[in-house]
DNA sequence: AATAAGAATGATATGTTGTATCATGCGCTC
DNA sequence: GAGCGCATGATACAACATATCATTCTTATT
């Protein structure tokens, strides 16, 4: 990603906030960014690390739980319960239609793509479950796979 | 479940032990039983704590952390990664094809049911994953639903 | 039965993730 | 600039999990 990238969707973010009435102080950037510049999904101690290398000044853990916390209430963040660690939603640019997010988690480089799974696959699913006597809330997958790059590189 | 089912369940989990060079011991057999008598998913604390109120003996959490280790290799329970706890196998009695399980999980009671998930929907998700670029590996899927009974007590 | 080897458990410490709570600081409105 | 509410700092602690070394229990071998 980008500068222009960067500050567009931080942009987007921002108004994203304004629209509920909310602000997206400095430190709350920062977090965010640091985020959308990562390729791996982070956890709340490694940004609070991260913070602290870039800004010559740090942020305690305590204080990075309170911004993550706002920031999966915006939906600008996901926080993946598989691996205990955070991602920037990839949908703040395009409209941001908050649906409930799936991700693809590469067990090597732990990366995370997020995806939208098709209607068909969620009513199946939804119907299998309504048959064991259950009923399928939103639920967001975390789907354990390799990515291409690490299957290419796989002995 | 009755004391029957129950011996019958531990008995197989036995055999399945002894085939692959392992030991049921007396500890290990208690911790299975109190996951196989329990309506919920437990943690590893909470389970020491069980431990020490129906044995007049203590087991520190290291050593059910241990055994949990061992009985998740013998594939006789499975860890709930979203919430952090552990739950028997349901498939001990029958055959026991250790398939990767599934589990739907009720937002309001945190009853697992395990489930299978057809072939079928697996390949869906096989696809889709395919074309953003990732392989889906075996994913254990832990889906957030209501069960009936709650959902009938429902406001 | 004695012994040695390996498996299982105990004991202790520490690492990681997350929440609770009270104090302080900052930005806005009046 | 006084007062209010939101944001952040600071401190403590709870919950989940692993590392490591010591001890005890099993089992095989003699």
């Amino acid at each position: 990603m980008n500068k222009q990238q960067l500050s567009r969707i931080i942009s987007k973010a921002k108004d994203i906030c304004a629209r509920s009435g909310a602000r997206l102080t400095e430190k709350r950037k920062r977090v965010l960014e640091l985020l959308l510049l990562s390729d791996t999904p982070l956890s709340a101690y490694e940004l609070s690390d991260a913070y602290g290398r870039v800004s010559e000044e740090s942020m305690p853990a305590m204080s990075v739980y309170r911004i993550l916390k706002f920031l999966e209430e915006e939906h600008l963040v996901h926080k993946l319960n598989s691996a205990n660690k955070y991602v920037a939603c990839a949908q703040i640019a395009r409209g941001h239609a908050h649906q409930i997010p799936q991700f693809l988690i590469c067990g090597k480089c732990q990366s995370a793509k997020e995806i939208a799974i098709p209607k068909s696959i969620v009513d199946d699913l939804g119907k299998l479950v309504g048959q064991v006597g259950y009923t399928l809330m939103n639920s967001q997958l975390e789907l354990q796979c390799l990515c291409d790059n690490c299957s290419m590189s796989a002995s």
